[in-house]
DNA sequence: TTGAATTCATCCTTTTTTGTCTTAAATTAG
DNA sequence: CTAATTTAAGACAAAAAAGGATGAATTCAA
């Protein structure tokens, strides 16, 4: 995979968050991804930071989506979590790579990023949300935050 | 990097590797790369397994390509270091892209996945040679074996 | 107001990757 | 045959990632 099991983890987690307002349990979420729960509330705590989520402690706390899920690109979400640098760099970590001394593959990996930069720039989580992320197994459980 | 730090080393010592059939010492290997020499070296014995290399220790030893750099594929090195899977899953980590859920990025990244794929079967070891590998503070120094 | 339940936030293990070191085995030269 | 050289193989250490356990803060009800 390309990013990070913990971007995975957050694209999958903020995809997960319903869209109304209301708030969503770390462990709720968890469950219902079948992610590691400390892990994940950790990697949440990270969107908060990234002002991407909203956190309340106490009962009927939780996380919520700061903005509506089609104004979160997914390119902010990997750059929160890997830097906004993680795509430069020569594809084989040659340092001596660049313009002037190309590696072989050097065109083809810009191509290749470019590309990938402008789809993560204009895929939102809303497209995240139409596709069923939880497990088979786990399609038919409810929602992870069910309104009252 | 897409590549691990390992792959990135293992590709900088087969390109530095002379042709002609002359054995070259990982420490030269290492001192002129600029590479962690104990790390290389395990990493040049695994290179060996994958019969990739060939290694004769004792005076005059040292490591030597098995094959010509030009039979020698950067994708049959990435196999080797990464296993034949690692291009394969979803770019995102998601368990349930798929052909018939894909994700929004599925097609693009499979699209790029290809054509990486179809470059780095095609680029070999002598494509990486035309370039100079190592810093250019030591670009003007001996290569690092040289013949008798 | 007080306390208890709930939930996020912070610190502590485990695992993987990366990097280092030591010892043994093999080859060559004298 | 001895000594010097060099890889092979293993254990060992450090860093980062992944996962887990505990504590601090908030809310609500009595």
């Amino acid at each position: 995979m390309l990013f990070s099991t913990a971007t995975g983890y957050a694209l999958r987690a903020l995809a997960a968050l319903p869209e109304d307002g209301s708030f969503c349990l770390a462990k709720d979420l968890s469950a219902s991804l079948e992610l590691p729960g400390p892990y994940l509330a950790k990697i949440l705590q990270g969107l908060v930071q990234a002002e991407i989520l909203e956190s309340v402690r106490g009962p009927k706390g939780g996380f919520r989506l700061l903005r509506p899920s089609h104004r979160i690109t997914v390119g902010e979400v990997v750059i929160a979590l890997e830097g906004p640098n993680s795509m430069d760099g020569c594809i084989m970590g040659f340092p001596t790579c660049g313009g002037d001394h190309p590696c072989p593959l050097h065109e083809a990996w810009g191509a290749v990023k470019a590309q990938v930069a402008t789809s993560m720039t204009e895929a939102t989580i809303r497209d995240l949300q139409l596709m069923d992320l939880r497990h088979q197994k786990d399609a038919k459980d409810r929602p992870p935050c069910e309104k009252p």
